[in-house]
DNA sequence: AAAGGGTTTGTACGGATGTCCAATTAGTTT
DNA sequence: AAACTAATTGGACATCCGTACAAACCCTTT
């Protein structure tokens, strides 16, 4: 794991006893607005003093909890650990189902809904984004927070995929869940479908997620089921 | 369109009548690194004296031929603007075909093809990178250069799918290319299949062009065929 | 009351950033 | 050669950045 962790005050008030429960947790304030902002704009396009003026405490205290901004926008991901494990418990009841066809309709929902619901969730929904958009880039910090993280849950989904189509199959099971995780991030950390649809339709509307679950199951059989690899002008159905 | 054009020295230097073609193309050398330095790092996380670094400029020349900041992230756009008119034309093109299922793969290769192709060149390798990344964000300057340059092409692509499967589906449609504008966008900035696929996987191999279709394909179709508003354990398949 | 540790705050430092401008050079036209 | 425009350059400006620190403030324990 990467080596930035330190001795700035714990995120569970370990050292006082009973602390008055009345006063509001700034520690907590920072980290939301944090969350929040890095997520809109993008690590570098925020600075410390947006974030201590949208969680309402002076700028020093950003500094004291957290440190360096790095390591603040390390906490956030400490934070939300317990969701993956989550994730990956839901993938595990899912191999449970009757035949093929809801086999992999259970496995999409299981990829997809959690996390459409922590979209959702007033607690989880910058996170969401956060993590959909920062780990594009290809520096060190967001590697390793992928190695470290993500990259377990997205070989147990390829792993299922790969077990629930026979064959030596597991490299296309491995493109159909990189287009896949596109699909499903993309919808996450989009607000232009309103626009485009000429204001049908509502960016992350719940009604979403089932057309999103159609539009995946769909492509990841016709990438599992294709005879070979695809001519250049293979149908794409199934049929 | 926003706002951002201004006096600047033109593209194509039409003061000067035969200026001198030995001497290095400054203005373009600034281009160049800035499309490289923003795709891998992020319009924020770059500043204008690393590009002049970069361009082996001084940095008062980036904004004699530039201006602010921001316009000279608006001037990569401008540049490539006339790829996007090829999509648009290599779209209406695909309406030609045969049957629905020889349109719609006709369609999704419009789509897919020209993205991949740049990103497979030398010359557009980072401004797709670029277009991936940096699109993603609610800033400004990602909203400016979305609404002026990709809205007509989404719209485009949108009403040919609402065109090909008849009936009031616009909506449906909206939702679909939003799924597969980001399997798309994924697969261009992803460099972890390689590491997913345990090593058979390349990242962006030109084989992978035509999985891409495939899954893209099914999954419109499977959207745009689903009889109404999908039930939550609607089987995914067109059957 | 006194002491003490965890919080909170105002403030300031060095450095980097975007932007601007006057001055100089190069190239073409009169 | 002189004049004129475009290209190029170094340097400076105000502003914002991340970080640090000493003093003040609670609140509980002596």
């Amino acid at each position: 794991m990467s080596s930035t962790q330190a001795e700035f005050p714990a995120p569970f008030k370990a050292g006082t006893p009973k602390a008055a429960a009345d006063r509001p947790d700034r520690r907590e304030a920072i980290l939301l607005a944090a969350e929040r902002l890095f997520s809109q704009q993008g690590y570098h396009a925020v600075s410390l003093r947006q974030i201590a003026l949208a969680a309402e405490v002076p700028l020093a205290l950003v500094g004291y909890y957290f440190g360096p901004k790095q390591a603040l926008f390390h906490a956030i991901f400490e934070h939300w650990q317990a969701t993956i494990a989550r994730r990956l418990q839901r993938l595990q009841a899912a191999g449970q189902a009757g035949d093929s066809d809801q086999t992999l309709t259970a496995i999409v929902e299981a990829f997809v809904e959690p996390v459409l619901e922590m979209r959702a969730s007033a607690e989880g929904e910058y996170y969401a984004l956060l993590v959909a958009r920062e780990l594009a880039f290809r520096t060190p910090e967001a590697q390793s927070v992928l190695e470290d993280y993500f990259d377990p849950l997205a070989h147990a989904f390829i792993d299922a995929l790969a077990e629930l189509f026979a064959g030596d199959c597991r490299a296309r099971a491995a493109w159909a869940y990189q287009f896949a995780l596109g699909a499903l991030i993309h919808h996450i950390s989009d607000d232009r479908v309103a626009r485009l649809s000429l204001g049908q339709n509502l960016a992350n509307a719940p009604e979403a997620a089932g057309w999103l679950v159609r539009f995946i199951s769909a492509g990841i059989a016709a990438v599992m089921l294709a005879p070979a690899a695809p001519a250049p002008n293979a149908s794409p159905l199934p049929h």
